[in-house]
DNA sequence: AATGAATGAGCCTTCATTCAT
DNA sequence: GATGAATGAAGGCTCATTCAT
């Protein structure tokens, strides 16, 4: 599957993406439109097909290129192995920031593939972002010493609500800078004191 | 704006409404059909379009509608005022998951809304969210007793924790129920039974 | 349905029906073009959608269309009640054969829905047909005069002999004169003779 | 022409052989994919046209080279040169069921072939059905015994009248079984009794 | 000889919106 | 106010055929 399109010369490969990545983030997926694609990629309708089946099956295929090219994005940073848990929940969301910021239309098909799946999909790109958090929740909770809890703090709920809030938290900015990414640039400081901030409430709470 | 069809025997207002709103829910802003809409609800095409002007305002109509709807029902539960801040929380989660149950295609929409606004209605969708908000948030957070609350917290942020993550709670279950909405009645106890723990962590890390 | 059409002016209504028969003749169900007929009716393709639903139930109409049109032209021609059962299915073949030369496309239509019906309307089709032998193979066979027969015969059997031959021999004349049904005209009396041989020879083997 | 496909191995040959019979059996002429056949024949496109050129040609290929297989398999059962012409024909239309039976999917695209011909390709086709019948009509009809015809029957009318109704017969089934083909094996007995029925009420005419 | 990537016209159908009545 | 016929661009997708390799 995909064979075809992988065998592609780079170029071309990249001009496609590119048409396909940005009309995907801009206009979600049942508004994209192929023939959008194929006109700004310059190539015929019948190839888009020939390399993708169809449009689902297009959009997976970006899902899945997105999750690997965001997966080896996050390698890149290796987050310290030790370390206070907070330390490194904190070191994780910049790094998501960075990368957002790096990619942002990437992050735009992520995030609208995680709250739009179209059905018929679902299921298949669920398994692609529970790969994704698989491999690098570990990284963040591995060795967690949970020695300076507080007593009666369960630390697995703890470290759900801590996550469930991180998630949220980076929805606020997408929402919040919805229309106007390359802003966020300029506000990356201010967003991490208060990301900052944050933490150290929950920190407080849970030592 | 929208006279002539508020001037409607409220037979025809309430066809038309639940006509739309089932619709929108459905199948969100963009797969929606007018089609669908005038064929439900026994209206001709030109006069949905002579009341609404076109399917966008129509959309910003219905959001209007379901919000000051939801307002309402929130209101008939009158939020006790004093009482412990986490208490009322807990209260507030439960009103809502019954608000949501009540009114089950309401919710989907607004939902809906929140997450795929069309782009140049999106302003006017996120003010009038922020109306939703303005009136209740103040409820939950008024006369808010911080004598309990731990040295050094700073008691806005920690509502604004709390508030954040009572959001990702909500989209967890959204995304968890997707597709098999009717299933979340059955489950309602054991979800509030997990709410009620998740806050009783954070409770105890504020405090 | 279809009422939407019939409403239409006649002039407007025999554009349209005239395109269509003619493509569906011309091309048969599967490779006649919805765009050919509209470029031809000059209409717009919305409009024929709206008056039909689909291709299919454009064809079916056009089916019974079709039936009806024959049916009243077979009516004009009062087949004499009373007589000998084969001078009237002579006089039957004949004015198979001249109305099939007035109206060669509908005909042609005819002929490639029986043999052509596209699956997933098939039943539907056929039960347009089978009213239609319904109506006119009692004019033929009533009041059948079986004391001619010769003994042994089976007038039921003898009958289905004579239906079926019939048929063959309209089929033999169809595939003879496909592509050049203009010609069929200046040979009506060679085939007439043709014709009466051949039922002759039945005749003189039934009685 | 067809040279360089005659020239392959056996097995590319069958491969390709029966993957086109059987899509075309299945199909029709028009419905037919060029795609599916080298998917099943796991041959490549440029491969299909070197050898046919196009689909066309493919076709007319397809229908020659069945034509010639269901020769030979007629020439298998060698009909008694003697006896009665109507057991002749009997058994001639058992060894056409049987031979049908054997070969469905030969016997669906001939079948198919001879009511659908493609506009130009359909003398050619038309010629090499004649040449069918010009080898085996004379088998059927050679030495025929007329001492037993009825004084004033045209021996030659009367033979056409029982080919031409074999044929309305044939189609007759084919019409009765089309979509259900695999029953038409159990019924095949309930088939002969009615087929010599009928012959016997024409083999009564005649003689 | 053999491959299969590439083409682009064509397919049927849906859509929000307009406008004469 | 109310109707619904009319528009035609756009939708995703398929197809036989070509051609560079």
């Amino acid at each position: 599957m995909y064979q075809t399109f992988e065998n592609l010369t780079e170029d071309k490969k990249k001009r496609i993406l590119e048409a396909c990545i940005v009309e995907f983030a801009d206009k979600g997926y049942e508004k994209a439109s192929t023939n959008v694609i194929i006109k700004e990629a310059k190539v015929s309708k019948g190839i888009l097909f020939h390399y993708f089946g169809n449009k689902k099956r297009l959009f997976l295929y970006l899902v899945e290129y997105s999750i690997k090219l965001l997966t080896a994005e996050f390698r890149k940073y290796s987050l310290q192995k030790s370390g206070d848990i907070f330390d490194r929940i904190i070191e994780f969301g910049m790094i998501k920031l960075k990368i957002s910021h790096a990619h942002p239309n990437i992050t735009k098909l992520i995030i609208h593939a995680y709250y739009n799946t179209p059905e018929d999909i679902r299921s298949e790109i669920q398994d692609k972002y529970k790969q994704l958090s698989n491999e690098f929740l570990p990284t963040i909770f591995n060795d967690l010493d949970t020695s300076k809890f507080r007593k009666g703090v369960n630390p697995k709920k703890a470290m759900e609500i801590v996550m469930l809030f991180l998630e949220a938290l980076q929805q606020k900015y997408n929402k919040e800078y919805q229309g106007r990414e390359q802003e966020l640039l300029g506000d990356i400081d201010k967003i991490m004191e208060e990301y900052k901030e944050y933490i150290e409430v929950l920190k407080y709470g849970i030592y």
